[in-house]
DNA sequence: TGAACTCGGATAGAAAATATCCGAGACAAG
DNA sequence: CTTGTCTCGGATATTTTCTATCCGAGTTCA
């Protein structure tokens, strides 16, 4: 069970952006993050189908955040990168074998997926009451209160 | 994020220990599930190395369950086939880029990192409350309470 | 009108998971 | 005590997924 890299990516550059009004390049917040910029890329693009940021082209283009940092959750942001399918995905292996139940009497759920799906909404919900905001005010207050500053000033001196 | 198949297997596995004293070897496990013998006996090893499980060779071998099945949480047979890193690693992108924080100020883990460890933990709690003895009287309750018995007969029946 | 800069999907490479086989060791029977 | 059969255990191919990259389509500003 290993989540991809990119959800911290993703996660990185959502809090960056809720520091920003203004379009952010992509190319931007790679440098910024020190991550493969064509990665990082591809999965700004995620982000953009699930409607978390919007992305604008042209020549001051790039992506801003559609909704305020209070209002995306990170469990948005993680099931946008990495699939919104549980972890766990049950063969229905109690139908096989000699011992096999009859589909016809399997209408709930196996009951060790019950289980596996009952932790999963445990670790769902845990990450649905985090937003945004949320992760970008417990940085700042890991800083002293000034790593969101310098950010805001690091995008407005290298906007050209 | 992913959960390799094989943690279904094991548990399925697990429960069907948990109705037998004698050795089950794992060719039988595997013939009930219907699953492919020669990697179910794979994850069956790594059940072995957790100490979940005890192996015996020799021609009345097999594979038991060394502890109550009351005592073995469902959390232990995951990590075990699933290995027990966390889904989320911080790769300290707060390090990198132009604005990187220096390595002795980041004493405490990142608040991303934070908040994904802690919707990790309320996933491993609800596993851990779990027992491989509840799983498989959820699965009797679910077939009229003749689930266990059947495959207690079908063990004693196979075994020549 | 033109030029430069942006995103977007399609394309190679690497890592991991899946599935399998054969050898080492152990018990029971002869 | 010897033999034979059955067991587990680790080492080995194949497939799938993830990682990383490049070039074309579209848009905005000068």
């Amino acid at each position: 069970m290993k989540m991809s890299s990119g959800v911290e990516w993703a996660l990185h550059s959502c809090v960056t952006l809720s520091q920003s009004h203004e379009p952010v390049p992509a190319a931007r917040l790679a440098e910024l993050h020190g991550t493969p910029p064509a990665y990082t890329a591809k999965h700004l693009q995620a982000l953009s189908r699930a409607g978390i940021v919007r992305s604008t082209m042209g020549q001051v283009g790039g992506y801003t955040l559609t909704r305020p940092a209070s209002e995306i959750s990170a469990l948005e942001v993680v099931q946008a990168i990495d699939g919104d399918e549980p972890a766990y995905r049950c063969a229905e292996i109690r139908q096989r074998g000699p011992l096999g139940i009859p589909a016809e009497r399997c209408s709930r759920p196996c009951a060790i997926a019950r289980a596996m799906a009952a932790a999963q909404d445990a670790w769902s919900h845990a990450l649905a009451r985090t937003s945004i905001a949320d992760l970008a005010a417990d940085i700042d207050a890991d800083s002293d209160g000034t790593a969101m500053l310098d950010v805001r000033n690091w995008l407005t001196a290298t906007r050209n």
